[in-house]
DNA sequence: CGTGGCTTTGAATTACATCAAACCTTGTGG
DNA sequence: CCACAAGGTTTGATGTAATTCAAAGCCACG
């Protein structure tokens, strides 16, 4: 990675683009939530969620938006009810790193001393539940599955923190795009619905741009990567954001770095 | 990262090497243990303590063995009382990640789906405090300011593991080996006591080998890239293993981009 | 004092970055 | 409806930071 490499940051308007995503949940109910049963929330019993009801909030932002930057007070946490969102750290200089792009049914909100240590940028149109970290943290004493919850995501983020570690030092490109397809593959599955059907096309809402920053590379070589493995049959490019897996168990070779 | 590069395994007998350490520490009683303050431990009060004391047991191990690999059930969690543990995970052709090193004081036994997601091997001699996991879980129900802790510790790693990511994924060779050196600075600090005295020579106890495969370079890079810091007058190198830094500031700009 | 493992340094190579430009798509305004 | 402007994506030519290959120091230890 060369220092002086800089990338152009995200100014001006948020601009709808028709990336076609899981169907926008607008969700006035806890109890009523359809995808309650992938989140914390489904610790609370029916006949508790009223206690999330009453500190909830529901927020809506666009593309480009940003929910919060590096520093700022972590006050709130968040459900994602759908659309994507990129999480990112910057250098003074620039340069990005994407840690990870979260989807619905994701919790957002990990955050040690206070403030958050990255910055949270809607990818796509993004409805959350917002709740005050205080008052659910209230929650923890009368429901300490909650706390449970909460210490699982953590320690699920960590493992997968680890996995990117071990891609972003240690793999090739074509190892990183081939991981990074499948686990797409695996994440883009609607909540729950078992595994995605490996030969449908997986959509890829995010930019070539996002992608690279993911995986430590240039949109360049993400774009030369994703050709090379479309020219070597691993995969079919229906367009840039529908990407279908041709040879599953080939990519696997390749990602695990056989 | 070439994909063929390839590494030594760490076969053979672990052989004791004279690293300078933080002085071991041989822990009979939790009651008596110099560095409970600063381990989860800590959350039990005084006349609490003997709930710990009843499900630890003490554990020694020498360089270079292995205390679990990746796959392995996670039935046990750890502190450790003295020296330096290695995690990492490995590719099939034997690339290595190190995901984190662990020193004194500090928690391993995070994991997600009951198996470990890593590898642990000793750096040095040893000492750690082993728990079984089931029976510390326990605890829970009892002292729920145990789980919090480790909620908190969590937090702590993953946020940790965001800065690497951004390391591994975005930085330059110098701009890595800085960072590197300043986070040992801070952490071979003695437990608690404050900030290291950045004007003295830090122990630097793990490899070249295993700096390179922490921040994703290899061994000549890294040692080039010392060597550079060296000439430049940023750091001076005593020997290998004790490195003082000489312009901390100036260390620090770079370790940041600038 | 010689052997083996680590570390350093040098020369050649390469995977990926940078620079540059063409190509799409999608949205806008005449 | 079409021209065109603006972003994003792809492809090509060139450059370079870091790797690979090679070999010489340097300790520590038997």
């Amino acid at each position: 990675m060369a220092k002086y490499m800089h990338f152009k940051s995200s100014p001006g308007l948020p601009r709808a683009r028709s990336i076609p995503l899981a169907p926008h949940a607008i969700m006035p109910l806890c109890a009523a939530c359809e995808i309650r049963e992938f989140t914390f929330c489904s610790v609370l019993r029916d006949g508790e969620i009223e206690r999330l009801q009453a500190i909830v909030r529901q927020v809506r932002i666009s593309p480009r938006q940003i929910l919060f930057r590096e520093g700022d007070d972590a006050d709130n946490v968040y459900n994602i009810l759908s659309g994507v969102l990129k999480l990112y750290k910057l250098l003074p200089d620039g340069r990005r790193q994407i840690t990870g792009f979260i989807y619905q049914g994701d919790y957002l909100g990990i955050a040690s001393i206070g403030t958050h240590s990255f910055s949270a940028e809607a990818a796509s149109e993004v409805s959350l539940c917002r709740f005050s970290r205080r008052k659910l943290y209230q929650l923890f004493d009368r429901y300490p599955a909650l706390q449970s919850r909460l210490l699982g995501i953590a320690t699920d983020e960590l493992t997968a923190a680890q996995d990117q570690m071990l891609l972003l030092g240690r793999k090739t490109a074509s190892e990183k795009l081939a991981s990074f397809l499948l686990s797409l593959a695996r994440r883009m599955a609607p909540c729950g619905a078992g595994n995605h059907d490996i030969t449908e096309p997986i959509p890829v809402p995010m930019s070539r741009s996002d992608i690279a920053d993911y995986l430590g590379l240039t949109v360049e070589t993400v774009s030369r990567t994703l050709s090379r493995l479309k020219k070597t049959g691993h995969i079919v490019i229906a367009d840039a954001h529908h990407i279908t897996i041709a040879r599953p168990d080939a990519l696997r070779d390749i990602a695990e770095g056989f």
